[in-house]
DNA sequence: AAATGCAAAAAAATCGATATTCATGACTCC
DNA sequence: GGAGTCATGAATATCGATTTTTTTGCATTT
């Protein structure tokens, strides 16, 4: 049975070669999207069924998540997604924005053309998408912050900072995205860090950088009082 | 079959439950002190077999591995340990003295009594570990640098920390031991930490660890050169 | 009536076997 | 004679069943 393990039949991700990465990828997905509330069990079995993949494949796929914070390993309890707090919040903020600081100086510093190039690119694609779909703009939001850190040629670090990246998502659709922070010119935030990137100002990319994401962070700061961490992260209905 | 399970006889590590734990700890030692080397392929029948368990927690444990940044996963060609480069350890390096002085600042700032004495605590226990065992010293060594930064209450940073700090252990393990890095006055530089954070007089505390990572890093480089990442990691006997 | 201990059920963890995938080397075709 | 191809062997990845652990509900005792 299973026959589909080797799909590649509606590849939206790039060739699900593995079960464990098709877990992997979805679970991840469900969590940063708010599918999962936070605390919340995740119980083997449901999953397994879910994603109709054994349960070795699940148990990997967690494992690798809880290294990304995204999910608690309970000693011999299972697996829950991590809790959220608004302390939690502050401190993904703090550290975004001291780590994303140093390594856009980094990769100004270490400027080449190329870098330049990917990063026009970048930001060309995100503002194409904007005006589509809101997921395929997450991801071109994502690639190019990603791509402005990219130059620094320090592979942890960018490391650190897409976890990062990835956990600020996460209270962003916990908070619910109905809170348009389109209302902000996010438009021309990207566009006034992408000219300063480029024409090598580093103090400046850096604060622009910096007040992109307090002021996200402002407006999400708040939402989040009514969901500091609940004491036992048991789901109500099936 | 496979009794001793839920030993808890020997309990060296306290109460190994799972075995996915045992494994994980073990490889984890196993890793840090060079029993591997660097791009070694990690075969899962190998370690199943030296372990006396399953191939399901051989396999979560290196999963967890890899996101300690210790273990390499090849997409469906299984695991290997981590190559080493000399400009992977001087990131280590850079990286370490940036996230550490930000959270010993914080931790400075957020001073209280009780940080106090633990950290006071963790450095006598350190002295009275160098005069034994080098193992011991180690971990206690560990944990003072740990504590130091515990007052932060930035629990991610703390993680990414103790991350950097096990990759670093393990460039000194790889470098062999042998260079006597007793030869600096290591005792002083930690006492010399200790009081300024005490007198909390971060700029001063923050300059004295970054000179002890500093000097360290030093020493190392260039016993690495002869060691940058092989193409293949095979290796040659059983 | 509350607390404690016990038993049944649920869930997690682990195992061993099977199916896939990858690497190696011989063989054929050009 | 060299390059490409296919068969063989090794290793990984996955599955489904079994074992162990935790949780829950109930009966008993104080």
């Amino acid at each position: 049975m299973n026959i589909q393990t080797r799909s590649g039949i509606k590849g939206d991700t790039p060739a699900e070669s593995s079960a464990t990465q098709k877990a992997y990828h979805e679970l991840r997905r469900m969590l940063l999207t708010g599918e999962f509330l936070p605390g919340e069990k995740l119980k083997i079995d449901r999953l397994r069924t879910a994603l109709d993949i054994g349960s070795s494949p699940v148990r990997e796929a967690l494992s690798l998540l809880t290294s990304d914070h995204l999910v608690e390993r309970i000693d011999q309890r299972g697996f829950r997604a991590s809790t959220a707090s608004n302390e939690n919040f502050l401190e993904i903020l703090t550290l975004r924005c001291a780590l994303e600081e140093m390594a856009l100086r980094q990769s100004i510093a270490n400027y080449s053309e190329a870098w330049e190039d990917s990063v026009v690119l970048a930001h060309h694609r995100m503002a194409r998408e904007s005006r589509d779909h809101v997921e395929a703009f997450e991801a071109a939001h994502k690639h190019f912050h990603m791509t402005l850190l990219a130059g620094c040629s320090l592979p942890i670090l960018l490391k650190f900072c897409s976890q990062l990246y990835d956990l600020n998502i996460r209270y962003r659709y916990l908070a619910g995205r109905s809170l348009n922070y389109q209302k902000r010119d996010i438009a021309q935030e990207h566009a006034g860090i992408l000219d300063a990137a480029i024409r090598r100002d580093a103090d400046l990319a850096a604060e622009r950088l910096q007040n992109h994401y307090r002021l996200t962070g402002a407006f999400l700061d708040g939402f989040l009082s009514s969901m500091t961490t609940p004491p036992q992260g048991r789901r109500a209905g099936a």
